[in-house]
DNA sequence: AACAATCTTGACCACTTGGTCAAGAAATTT
DNA sequence: AAATTTCTTGACCAAGTGGTCAAGATTGTT
C-alpha cells in the first residue's frame, strides 16, 4: 500500500490524462479536420474509452479549444526571440529557425491552426481578434523600428510577417505534399539544413540586410 | 410555350447544372472541409434539392474530385507563363503575379486544395503522385537552367517553388486571418498592389536577380 | 400527338455521430 | 474501515448523414 500510494508523482491523474487526450486529439484533428475527427478516433488514439474523454472534456468543441490553446501558447513562446534581437539579421534568422524547427518537430499544431483559419476560424475567432492581433502589432513595431534605423529595406511589416509565416508553416501544413515530391521520403537532416539556409538567405538578402557574410555576390555575369 | 423552348442556349442542361453545383460545392468544401461539408448545404447553396445533386454526381466523393479537377487545371494554366519566360526576372514576376491574382479572385480552390493536402491527401493522392510531380520536375528544370546561366543565385529549385507557392497561396488560404489583422477589412486595391510589389521585390532581390529597375538601394544609412 | 429520354423531387432508410447515464471500481480522506 | 471523492466504462439515444427510389414533370424527337 505504502509503495503504490504516490504512483503518479507528476500531478493529479486528471492532468496526466488531459495531456494524453490533448496530444491524441491534436493528431486526429490535424489529420481529419475538426468535423472529420470523431471522438471515437481520438479515444482510440489515446487508448481510452470514449466516455472517458467526455469525463475530462465535456464536448468535442471544448477539447478542440484546449488543443488550440496549447498550440497558440507554444507559438507565443517561440516568438520571444524577436523581442530580444539586436536587429533584423539576428532577429529574423532566429525567428525563421525557430518556426522551421517547430514545423519540423510539431507539425500537427500548425495543421490544426491552418485547417481552422482556412475555414474562417469558426471556433477560434476570439483568438484572432485578441491575442494574435496584439502579438502582430507588437512585432510590426519592432520591424518598423529596424526599417527606421536603416537596418533593412522598407517593407510593409505585416507582409513580411505573412511571408515568414507562410514559408515556414508550409513545411508543416504541406508536409505530405513535400514528402510526395521528395520521392515519398521525409526530408533528411541535410535537406532541412539546406532549406533553412535557403530561406534565411532569400529573406535577408531580399530585405537588403547587408552583412550576410559569404563572398559578396558578383554583380554582373 | 414556344417562347420558353430554347431557354438554355449554352449547351445542355447537364453542363449548366454541373457547373452550378461545382461552384457551390467549391465554396462549401472550402468553408467546411470535406468531412464538414454536407450535401444538403451544397444543395442549398446551389438552389437545388439534395436528390438532384446525386443525380448529377452520384456520391460526395465524386463531386469532390470534380471540384479538385477544376482547381488543378486552373493552376496548370496559370503556370504556362513559366515556360514562355525569358529568364527569372520575367518568369518569376509573372508567376507570382498570376498566383496572387488567383489567390485574390478564386481563393476557394486554394482552400480546398490546402485542406486536402494538410489532411494527407486521402482522396487526391494520385494527383500528387502523377500530375503535380511531373509539373514540379519540369519547372525545376527551368529554374536549374536559369541558375546554370548565372541569371540568379543558386538555390534548390523545389525550395524556391515552395517559397512562391506558400507566399502566394497564403493570401487565399489565410484570407480570414489577414482580414482580421487588417481591421476586419478585405485588402484594398492599393494594398494588393503593395503586397505584389513587396513579394516580387523580396524574391527577386533575394535571388540576386539584378536589374530590378528602381533606384539602386542605398547601401548604408 | 405519341413516345422516349432526361431531369426533378419528397419521402425514406441504414448508419454514424456527439453526448448521456448509471453502476461500479479506485483512490483518498476521515 | 468506513465514507467520500474521483475516475472508468458499456450500453444507450436523439439527431444528422450520405445515399436510394419511384413517381412524376419537362424536354426532345419522330
Amino acid at each position: 500500500m505504502i509503495l503504490s500510494t504516490q504512483r503518479n508523482q507528476s500531478g493529479s491523474k486528471r492532468k496526466e490524462n488531459e495531456a494524453l487526450i490533448i496530444t491524441a486529439a491534436e493528431k486526429i484533428f490535424a489529420d481529419m479536420g475538426y468535423a472529420g475527427a470523431t471522438m471515437q478516433q481520438i479515444a482510440d488514439a489515446a487508448g481510452l474509452p470514449k466516455a472517458n474523454l467526455h469525463y475530462y472534456f465535456p464536448t468535442k468543441e471544448i477539447l478542440y479549444r484546449n488543443v488550440i490553446d496549447k498550440i497558440f501558447n507554444l507559438w507565443l513562446e517561440a516568438a520571444d526571440i524577436f523581442d530580444a534581437a539586436e536587429g533584423p539579421k539576428d532577429g529574423l534568422s532566429s525567428y525563421i529557425d525557430a518556426k522551421l524547427e517547430s514545423s519540423r518537430h510539431f507539425p500537427n499544431g500548425s495543421k490544426v491552426w491552418a485547417n481552422e483559419v482556412i475555414q474562417g476560424a469558426p471556433i477560434i475567432q476570439d483568438y484572432l481578434e485578441s491575442k494574435l492581433t496584439a502579438w502582430t502589432h507588437s512585432k510590426a513595431e519592432i520591424i518598423e523600428m529596424w526599417i527606421a534605423k536603416g537596418l533593412m529595406d522598407p517593407i510593409n511589416p505585416k507582409t513580411l510577417l505573412y511571408f515568414i509565416w507562410s514559408a515556414t508553416q508550409h513545411y508543416a501544413d504541406f508536409q505530405h505534399q513535400i514528402r510526395t515530391l521528395n520521392n515519398n521520403l521525409d526530408l533528411t537532416e541535410s535537406q532541412w539544413i539546406e532549406v533553412k539556409e535557403d530561406i534565411k538567405k532569400l529573406v535577408l538578402k531580399g530585405l537588403g540586410v547587408e552583412p550576410f557574410s559569404e563572398h559578396p555576390t558578383i554583380s554582373d555575369e
